[in-house]
DNA sequence: TTGTACGCGTTATCAT
DNA sequence: ATGATAACGCGTACAA
């Protein structure tokens, strides 16, 4: 009695059989086929055919001790933001041999680092992680793993390896300043989740008001979770403290609509009585009565390079540029139109 | 000269020569602690830590023939409803041992095939696809593969193996008897991207207005995919062909909002002039001036529960219930306060 | 409870 | 250009 625990699944040994040759040989064909003469090629092709080979990956991956994984590592799914980004990296991996594997961190710096040695212990072939405020460990893990990793969605200094983003703080301070340009003295902050990309975002509303000597900064922000309902809310608490505001810089669209739309329950004009500007401009910003200002970013373009960068990483060429700066635009429109 | 093609990993046999034991008992006591002694355990344990040993999956999933992989294949990334649907399953998937790895359709068939080829491929644990509108190929490639497979968003007859989800039909007609109750009496309904699911939708609104003895039905869609300005142009169009329309229900909530917003640039008042009303309850619905009748689905619920019925069918005991209907809530705002 | 022997399906190495 | 052989790291089957 033979002890089998075959799969039941046609292998490289079955194809090499059908086609007369060895099984290497198949194994060759597949991975270059101009390492095989033509009538060994055209056997086994239809042999695979016939059969309906289907390579085992794991397989693959033990014995070449690689894998065509590109894992990402992202905070949120739910976020716009990262799903215009996860969608550009969908767009650019297609026609590549590579494979996506996706990571939820949850905003937590915890989840990242487990995500990372998960992500790490299967050999990707690169690894794609979210911003630059990786844990100490994580950045060690990712520096001596040895697999290319892009940090997307911001750039900054010391980066892990390859990186695309832009300056949120620049970005900011341009929105601002636009505000200030066109007309308004009373600028607030509105900010929800304050996390790290939050927090320069906030620098660079500093520093815009720093610049112009305007030095009395009216900021709301809250830990929680944005949502166009809390960008109400925050409005509200503004106004409660400080009724002479006369704009909004926006942390997020969500939260820009949202101060859009209490401004409407309350019967304050937007933008003479208020002006509104969001960041990232979402689709419905270019929408919205009065269409409101925002800044926007080139989210499908950041994941579509990030897998770029990686490809030609993994494939040994390194991009010239370790740091791709895809910049920002502010957008104005109805909304700080004074 | 040795020919060593050691990755350069601790591997079973380096912690079973730490801990004075052999490999397959080391393997066990990862597995079932329960199988190895206390002494051995101990050991073992101390020798993990000690050199960091991190399982090599391919190698288990060759040699077990399994993985604990769940695919998931949807879509869209960006649609806020699959985000959700996503959402749901990240949540519920945090403490199985299963890893989520995600597929992205971009709303047809053949890539839909080809990523079930694709998946089922690799053997994973389980499997969820999306919607009920599977080519014959795919469902037969799903029911024959042996691998437990739930379909998502939407209940019907004939399920491949487990279901949770909806009927978009009914919440259509109860959307629309909401309207017609509110007493509204020229409808229309507006659709974009006339995928399956919409189609149904639409069957659903004249559901409703055959039984309310109404059979003037006023439809507008595109086969464009949806968005918040396509909802406007939506309503300019409708309005230009029979300005007499008195309230419109629309295919999603980003057309709603479309609607609203355009709405608001032509001085029509809502709910008054026009009533509204979208699907699937978004955040923002609720946010809006006026606030935004809509109705609501069960999203993040319907992405955990599609796990919970994997994993229980994976660990063997199939659940009793092949097919979970989760219902919905029309919820009746503002913007059909007559 | 523990171990031995071997197979899983593929690729690396070396030889022809 | 092609093949023989061994190795990748782990789990299964069976024995002790």
């Amino acid at each position: 009695m033979k002890k089998s625990r075959r799969s039941g699944k046609v292998t490289l040994s079955d194809v090499a059989a059908a086609a007369g040759v060895s099984a290497i040989t198949v194994s060759r064909a597949l991975r270059d086929s101009s390492t095989v003469s033509e009538g060994a090629l055209a056997r086994i092709e239809r042999a695979v055919a016939d059969l309906g080979y289907v390579p085992n990956v794991a397989a693959q991956a033990l014995a070449s001790n690689r894998t065509n994984i590109i894992g990402a590592i992202i905070p949120s799914v739910t976020n716009n933001v990262f799903s215009d980004v996860l969608k550009g990296i969908y767009n650019a991996i297609e026609g590549t041999p590579y494979q996506l594997q996706l990571g939820n961190t949850r905003y937590t710096v915890l989840e990242e680092e487990r995500l990372v040695r998960t992500f790490l212990s299967q050999r990707p072939a690169g690894l794609i992680v979210s911003g630059i405020d990786q844990s100490p460990a994580t950045r060690e893990l990712l520096k001596t793993s040895g697999v290319p990793v892009v940090q997307i969605m911001e750039t900054g200094p010391d980066p892990i390896d390859l990186m695309v983003g832009f300056s949120h703080r620049l970005a900011a301070r341009a929105a601002v300043e636009h505000l200030i340009e066109a007309g308004y003295r009373r600028i607030a902050f509105l900010g929800a989740r304050m996390d790290p990309r939050t927090q320069r975002r906030l620098l660079g509303y500093r520093d815009a008001l720093g610049d112009a000597k305007i030095d009395e900064d009216l900021i709301m922000t809250t830990p929680r979770p944005s949502s166009v309902i809390l960008g109400g809310h925050l409005l509200g608490d503004l106004l409660a403290r400080r009724p002479d505001v006369d704009a909004v810089f926006c942390n997020n669209d969500d939260i820009a609509l949202g101060a859009l739309f209490e401004a409407q329950r309350r019967n304050i004009a937007v933008p003479s009585g208020l002006g509104i500007c969001g960041f990232n401009d979402l689709e419905y910003m270019e929408a919205a009565t009065p269409s409101l200002t925002s800044v926007r970013t080139h989210r499908l373009q950041m994941g579509a390079t990030a897998v770029e960068l990686l490809a030609r990483a993994i494939e040994g060429n390194r991009p010239e540029a370790d740091v791709v700066d895809l910049g920002f635009d502010v957008t104005p429109r109805e909304s700080t139109r004074r």
